[in-house]
DNA sequence: GTTAAATCGGTAATTTTATATTGATAAAAC
DNA sequence: GTTTTATCAATATAAAATTACCGATTTAAC
């Protein structure tokens, strides 16, 4: 926010770039460098320098000619700037496989995430622990949301379940919900949804690689493969 | 292809949405819908009729005035489009709760994705099967994937190890890389690379968050939750 | 000291993407 | 049969993102 009170909307793909940014650097740090300049980024990540240099504007960052960006207040910035700096905390929804393998990632709580208990329907995961996480049973879910203010929801559920899912963390007052399961929710304005559409994903995937293939063929398997 | 024997480049974005139709477009022909008009998806999807009919368009998709399009003319020239009618073979590097996970996914099949052997180098996994598939030693990545003429790679190995697999991948002949590991591979340009970076991902979100915060603060937890 | 080179900062140009507008078309209503 | 209406198609406009350019600055080389 500046001092007009607005807030810079920032844009998706600068955003996704931050973080490319921040991980090159604590790279850089860790071998002892002091600086940084934009082109030495852009180099490494193949991007544009001017763009580099722009990301790193609207996080609020500047450097001096010729001198380029001090590394350590770069990285600084980048966290504060991306909401890494204070840690958040998140329930997870849906304790299966793709809920137990968020479960295990130990480097979100770097980027300010904590997940602090899964939920589940399931009675054989409730009262279990994965990953040293609680699973706790669904219908706690919205109240216990509230009561601890949680702000962020991790859906892993089914896709046929993932709205209801997501109703109750509404109820339950949090404001962003990291979504995996392949729907799109409905959700009040104020709510911050991020789809992890896995089968999105892979369509991106498989169009190029069709694409590719059309271009420069493939043999066809010699060797077919019995599982 | 057109006639030219160019390839037209999609836009990420396009490619993202099309399955978005694709699913709901299921969704219809699954209510026994014959046919669909563009404003009728734009509504559901919240988004601009006009871009609806251009990617439909980009996909090759013709309608008529007045009518709309056909719906399982437009499902199948989806998937056709997408490449989702012929099923191509993967590799999964990685067999952990995330490789755990995605061999999970039966629908990837629908689009087109069939996982037929997971690889990791660690013994207590080699040799057992996770959701059906064989988990084989990594040694024999390279050259199974050659011999089997496999085209997808999926990584989900730790951020340490990905570079080493994707050059085992490339090897063998692969030619799209699915890349759940936190780093930029380096690969030939003739391989297509895509990034599942879930700290990218969450970067996207908390940012959002912390600026819907600075906006409309939340309240402070009244009950902390000991984990 | 003076000069040369590298890099940031700001601005402009380009490209891409998204949205709006208008006209053609065909079905349905009357 | 005529009119009305909904929709696609094509074109035009607007917005956004990327890339290019140039001047200012400061270090390092000589």
């Amino acid at each position: 926010m500046n001092q007009t009170g607005t807030v810079k909307v920032v844009s998706e793909a600068t955003l996704r770039r931050l973080p490319l940014y921040h991980r090159l650097l604590k790279d850089f740090a860790a071998a002892g460098r002091m600086r940084v300049s934009g082109p030495d980024i852009a180099g490494v990540l193949e991007l544009d320098p001017t763009q580099v240099r722009k990301d790193l504007e609207t996080a609020g960052i500047a450097g001096r000619p010729r001198i380029g960006y001090v590394l350590a207040d770069v990285i600084v910035a980048l966290e504060e700037f991306l909401g890494w700096r204070k840690v958040t905390e998140a329930f997870l929804v849906g304790a299966g496989s793709m809920g137990a393998a968020l479960l295990g990632y130990r480097k979100f709580e770097e980027c300010g995430l904590r997940i602090v208990a899964a939920f589940d329907t399931d009675p054989s995961k409730v009262g279990r622990r994965i990953h040293g996480k609680h699973v706790l049973p669904l219908e706690k879910l919205s109240n216990l949301a509230e009561r601890m203010h949680i702000l962020i929801g991790i859906i892993t559920v089914p896709a046929a379940e993932a709205q209801d899912v997501a109703d109750q963390l509404v109820a339950g007052g949090v404001r962003a919900i990291w979504n995996f399961a392949p729907v799109r929710l409905r959700t009040p304005a104020s709510v911050i949804v991020h789809n992890e559409d896995l089968y999105c994903s892979l369509a991106a995937l498989s169009q190029k690689l069709a694409g590719a293939l059309k271009r420069d063929p493939a043999p066809l398997p010699a060797y077919p493969f019995s599982n």
